[in-house]
RNA sequence: CGGGGCAUGGCCUAGUCCGGUUUAAGGCGCAGCGUUUGGGACGCUGAGAUCCUGGGUUCGAAUCCCAGUGCCCCGACCA
C-alpha cells in the first residue's frame, strides 16, 4: 500500500472532545472515525488491525474445533420471548417494529438464535457436542457510550457457543475455551488477568472475565501478584494487601481494567426455556447443556492502544499491526520501488510512504501510526536500509536481504 | 437517567462576560507556483463560514433571553 493512496491521511491534532487515549490516537492516525456517540467506522487501518486480531482468535477457536458461520443481526421478538429476555433485556436491546407491526430486536448476543438452530437440527446425543461461532456486529443500547471505541453501541465481537450432552462435557469444554482465550491474549501480547464474575442477564452461575489491567479501563479487578487468581469487584469480598486465597504466597492487588472477553457456562436453562432436547443413550429426552464465550475484537484494539503508546503515537506489536513494515522513502533514496516489491514478494505487508512531502512529517506520522518496523531509505543510507523498531531508539544499516531475513524470522 | 462542560470554514481555536470599525479573526489543512526535505520546513497567491437548530428582544445579535439538539466527562446502569 502506498501512503499517497491510503485513506485517510493522519490528523495533526486530535478532535477537541477526545479525552481517552484510544480515542485520540486511533482517530488522529486514521484507524477509526466517529459517526455518532458509540458508533464508529473502522477505516482501512483499523479494519486491518481488527482482522489480524480476529485471525488469531479464529485460529485458536478452530484449534478447539469451533466451526465458523454467520448469524443474523435482526431477530424476531418471538424468539426472545421464549426465554423472557425480550423484557429482561429491553434496556440493552434495540427493539422496533416494521410497517406491518411485526417486532424485531437487534441482537446484543446470540444464545436464542443459536438455540433455535440446535433444536431444529440436533436429535440425538451422537450429534453432540457442537461448537459454533461467528464474528459479527453486536448492538447494545448503552446508557452512556464512552471511552472512544472501548464502550460503543455497535461493536465487533467473536461469539462462540457450545452444546453438550452432559454438564461434565460442558465444563470440560468450558475449561478448554478458557485455556484457548489465555493463548489468544498471550499471542496478542497482553498481560491478561482471568477474574471470577457474576453472569448478569446471562446466567446465575459464576463466570470468568478476561481483563487487561489499564488505567483507561472502567472495571475494577482484584488479583494475586504471584499466581493467576483474580476476581472482579462484584465478587471480591476480601481486602487489598491480604495474602492470596489460592497460593497463599502472593498478595492481592487492585487495578482498573478493560474487559476484553468473557465465558459463561449457561447450563440447561436456555434449552429448557426453548425446548431444545436430545435423546440420550437410554432413550430419554434431555435438555442440551450450553455455554457461550465472547471476545470483543474492536475493544481489544482499543485496549491495546491504551496500554501500548508513547507521546508520539501508537506502538503496535507484529501480531496486530496494520502492516508488517513501514517503508519511508526520503529524498535521494535509490530503488524504492524495487525494495517495496521485494518486501512484498517476501510475503510482507508493506506501507510505503512515497509521498512528496517534508521528511519530518513522514517520520512523525510513522510514529503516530505505530507500525513496529520502520525502514528508512534516503541519500544517507546509500545502498543500504535503515532499520528501526518503533519501541527502540537504536537504528542499524542493513542490506535488503538482511532486512527480509530479519522480518521473516520475526514473523 | 441525574450532574457538569462544550458547540464559530475540513481540523484546532480567538471573539461571547459588557450587542455596533467584524466585510466574523488566526493557526493547521486544502488548491496553484516556487524553494525545500533525517523529526509535522518556508514564501507568494487563492478557495473555503447556515457562528449547532428554532423562536424571541433590539435600529442592530456569534454575543442577550427562551426552547431544543449534538458531543465529551463524572455518576447510575451495563459485555
Amino acid at each position: 500500500m502506498k501512503s499517497s493512496e491510503l485513506f485517510p491521511h493522519a490528523l495533526k491534532e486530535p478532535p477537541k472532545d477526545a479525552e481517552s487515549i484510544n480515542h485520540q490516537l486511533l482517530v488522529r492516525a486514521g484507524f477509526i472515525d466517529q459517526l455518532m456517540a458509540g458508533s464508529w467506522t473502522l477505516l482501512p487501518l483499523g479494519w486491518r488491525v481488527v482482522n489480524r486480531i480476529n485471525q488469531v482468535i479464529r485460529e485458536e477457536i478452530n484449534a478447539i474445533n469451533g466451526q465458523e458461520m454467520l448469524m443474523p443481526l435482526m431477530t424476531p421478538r418471538s424468539i426472545w420471548q421464549e426465554t423472557g429476555r425480550w423484557q429482561k433485556a429491553e434496556e440493552v436491546m434495540y427493539q422496533f417494529s416494521d410497517d406491518g407491526g411485526r417486532e424485531y430486536g437487534l441482537a446484543f448476543t446470540h444464545e436464542e438464535i443459536l438455540m433455535d438452530l440446535l433444536r431444529k437440527r440436533v436429535n440425538t446425543y451422537a450429534d453432540l457436542p457442537i461448537y459454533l461461532y461467528h464474528f459479527s456486529t453486536k448492538f447494545r443500547n448503552e446508557a452512556r457510550a464512552r471511552s472512544g471505541i472501548l464502550r460503543s453501541r455497535e461493536f465487533m465481537m467473536k461469539d462462540l457457543y457450545s452444546a453438550h450432552a452432559s454438564e461434565a462435557d460442558l465444563m470440560d469444554y468450558y475449561q478448554k475455551v478458557k485455556e484457548a482465550y489465555i493463548r489468544i491474549f498471550q499471542r496478542l501480547g497482553f498481560n491478561c488477568r482471568v477474574t471470577e464474575a457474576l453472569g448478569g442477564v446471562f446466567t446465575e452461575n459464576y463466570t470468568h472475565e478476561f481483563q487487561i489491567p489499564s488505567e483507561g479501563g472502567e472495571d475494577v479487578i482484584f488479583y494475586c501478584d504471584q499466581c493467576d487468581w483474580g476476581q472482579n469487584k462484584e465478587v471480591f469480598k476480601g481486602q487489598v494487601g491480604q495474602p492470596c486465597p489460592k497460593c497463599q504466597k502472593g498478595k492481592i492487588i487492585q487495578s482498573r481494567a478493560i474487559e476484553v472477553g468473557n465465558i459463561f457456562p449457561l447450563g440447561t436453562w436456555f434449552a429448557e426455556k426453548m425446548k431444545a432436547f436430545f435423546t440420550d443413550q437410554n432413550n430419554q429426552k434431555r435438555p442440551i447443556w450450553f455455554g457461550s464465550y465472547g471476545i470483543g475484537s474492536t475493544r481489544v484494539m482499543g485496549a491495546w492502544v491504551e496500554i501500548s503508546h508513547d507521546d508520539k503515537g501508537i506502538i503496535w506489536n507484529k501480531t496486530m499491526a496494520p502492516f508488517d513494515v513501514h517503508l519511508i522513502e526520503l529524498p535521494g533514496a535509490k530503488n524504492a520501488l524495487e525494495i517495496y516489491q521485494k518486501l512484498q514478494e517476501a510475503g510482507l505487508e508493506v506501507l510505503w510512504d512515497e509521498r512528496d512531502i517534508n521528511a519530518g512529517q513522514k517520520l512523525v506520522e510513522a510514529d503516530l501510526i505505530g507500525i513496529p518496523v520502520r525502514l528508512v531509505i534516503s541519500e544517507k543510507t546509500k545502498d543500504q536500509i535503515e532499520w528501526r523498531l518503533r519501541n527502540k531508539e537504536k537504528t542499524e544499516l542493513l542490506s535488503l536481504s538482511e532486512v527480509v531475513n530479519r522480518l521473516q524470522k520475526e514473523s
